[in-house]
DNA sequence: CCCGTAGCCTACTGGTGAGTAGGTCCTGGA
DNA sequence: TCCAGGACCTACTCACCAGTAGGCTACGGG
């Protein structure tokens, strides 16, 4: 066995295009979470990677498009993980706490998919903030879709809901960056936590009749 | 008059190094906002200072110094500003609405520095976001005191305070991002939105019994 | 057995931008 | 009047890194 053999991704040859696919971008994830877009090499990730530098011009182009091509898959998961937490047929105050136990559990498991997406795209420029704003877009939509929901099945007008879902997914993205530094607090916790912020407010906290999820 | 001296900072000679520290910094404050950490060149911003590269060196030092001092001034300017407006002598429960007001004003106002301070220190790893997070954690400690102010008063014993703290601030940058896209939306307007959901909750903003601040 | 093609590499180039060497010129004090 | 020192500049160097040229090898089909 040579001393190369026993490195990182133990250089498999000849593999299909699309396993070398999986294998850059999950690299390339790594490396830009960990260094940010520019601080991260082409030469870093082809290393991480066990792939020659040429092999991702070949099959993902240029820095941008893999870093777009990071975003994109990244925040595609997360979407869905939360639109697949969200369950049609629960009432839709439920679906709100629903959504943010599947946004929570998402970045407890994929740390660097969520530091990608939250740290890095969000503060480059130009086109990539556009492919995460998109999806930014998307999750705010769907916020914004369940309060809605939820005050009409109370019967109320509601207004400025837009604010509030952006309001929302703000709070839910800077709890789970303290999150990421109190690995000790279960995901239920931060979520109840958020949940009763959100829903009942801190007058209603203060009071001590707090929100409590049924146990399921 | 030259073709040269019509141009931005009509290019004074021999001012004392105060001033053009602050020149300096004023245009790298721009710069960084504008273009990013990475994307700024030290070229740029000493053209936009009206000052040749090697003052910015002499000066200010190398583009991390300048970053990190830019970041310092802007986070000072911001938790004063914040400080500022929680009056002490207001009862705990108005603190609170002050400081969201005076955070929101100062988004406002000075929006290259919000954006220097939240886009740009905060993805940047190192050195800097120790100093940013520095100050986040002064602003986050600011609004927990707050909210244990308020439950104190109120005569509750509090739990998780340091978290819902955290969740609000999160949800006032969010917010504040959003307000940079719709100027046409009075300051007021938005701290109230805040005040709202983070006071009374959703659930009870859906029944219509929002709350409201006092006419000043 | 030969050749097309897909997987894969080493070894380069060229641009960009941080940082500097080495000066000039002006002012104010001795 | 002279000189110390601070304001200020032009014109470089040099490292790093995105991106590429030009190959080589293994496999499968004819």
């Amino acid at each position: 066995m040579s001393v190369d053999e026993q490195r990182r991704p133990a250089r498999v040859k000849r593999l299909p295009r699309e396993v070398r696919e999986r294998q850059i971008l999950d690299a390339a994830v790594r490396v830009f979470s960990e260094h940010g877009y520019h601080n991260a090499s082409m030469d870093e990730i082809s290393e991480v990677a066990g792939v020659s530098k040429p092999m991702i011009y070949a099959y993902l182009g240029h820095k941008e498009d893999l870093f777009a091509a990071c975003i994109r898959r990244e925040a595609t998961l997360l979407v869905e993980a939360i639109a697949g937490g969200v369950r049609a047929e629960a009432p839709p105050d439920m679906q709100l706490w629903h959504g943010l136990r599947a946004f929570f559990r998402f970045v407890g498991e994929q740390r660097e998919s969520w530091r990608v997406l939250h740290r890095q795209a969000t503060s480059q420029g130009g086109p990539f903030s556009e492919e995460l704003m998109g999806m930014r877009g998307r999750a705010i939509n769907l916020v914004d879709a369940l309060l809605v929901r939820s005050a009409t099945s109370h019967g109320v007008p509601t207004k400025s809901t837009e604010a509030m879902a952006v309001a929302l997914v703000g709070a839910g993205e800077s709890l789970a960056d303290w999150w990421l530094d109190h690995p000790d607090v279960p995901e239920k916790t931060v979520a109840s936590w958020l949940m009763n912020l959100v829903w009942m407010g801190l007058g209603d906290l203060v009071d001590g009749t707090s929100w409590v999820p049924t146990p399921e």
